[in-house]
DNA sequence: TAGAAATATTGACACATCCGCATATGCGGA
DNA sequence: TCCGCATATGCGGATGTGTCAATATTTCTA
């Protein structure tokens, strides 16, 4: 038994640094291109056209805030939405409401484009 | 008639102002009093401890961020939660969210008393 | 074990943000 | 119109943050 009321663990602090990782726009596109599934590193800089330190420092802010998370495979990096965010939790409701905006609808399609080139060469 | 799809018009930009206004300690225990209801700056100052100038520039920056509005009545500024945000949007959620966390219900507790306080001495 | 590919980290710069004092403004009452 | 209260704003200093180039690290492969 713990506390009797408020069901989550979480501390303000912890809500402020979440805010404070969602309050940029480049992270907020890279959690739009997250609701698709897992991507490594590189998929995100070609897509979003960042230099690559820029990308992986966000990855890592979003990462240490505990909205994404990460693993490796191989010399990959491959984030996803951290896969411990409940799905009845703010989290995911705000990662919901992003991917309905239209911006990140655009970034969606061309995340969609980008992979599907990624394929053909793959495949030929 | 406008855009075929996406219900809602905020772009990505202001997106990224709420959750700036959301990323910093202070102004969400000011978000987690005001869903008490309307209240005026010296309220604010007394249950939070802040300098005036200091709940003045928070109180600002959420109105500013369509989070908040105020309204002047008399020499009192009264704010509260942004009347135009919608029952069913994020914005709420995450309001919602933040009146349960047990820091947030800690502060409502000390703006209970401290109305009551206020209450008594008006009326004696 | 050397080298290449993917990613992480560091360093430097510009710029935003927070804070609180001091001051300005808005408003009501004398 | 002048004063005082409630609030807003200008300002400077300290700190935080985003960006990108350069460098370090990790991992695979030869």
């Amino acid at each position: 038994m713990h506390e009797l009321s408020s069901s989550q663990e979480t501390g303000l602090q912890e809500n402020v640094q979440m805010f404070k990782a969602l309050g940029d726009e480049t992270r907020l596109r890279i959690l739009g291109l997250l609701t698709h599934g897992e991507l490594c590193v590189c998929d995100i800089m070609e897509v979003l056209k960042l230099p690559q330190s820029t990308a992986s420092r966000h990855l890592a802010y979003l990462k240490n805030s505990k909205l994404v998370c990460g693993a490796r495979r191989g010399k990959w990096m491959y984030y996803q939405l951290d896969t411990s965010i409940p799905g009845d939790s703010v989290q995911l409701e705000i990662v919901q409401y992003l991917a309905g905006l239209v911006e990140i609808q655009a970034d969606h399609q061309k995340l969609v484009c980008h992979l599907e080139k990624k394929d053909k060469q793959s495949c030929s």
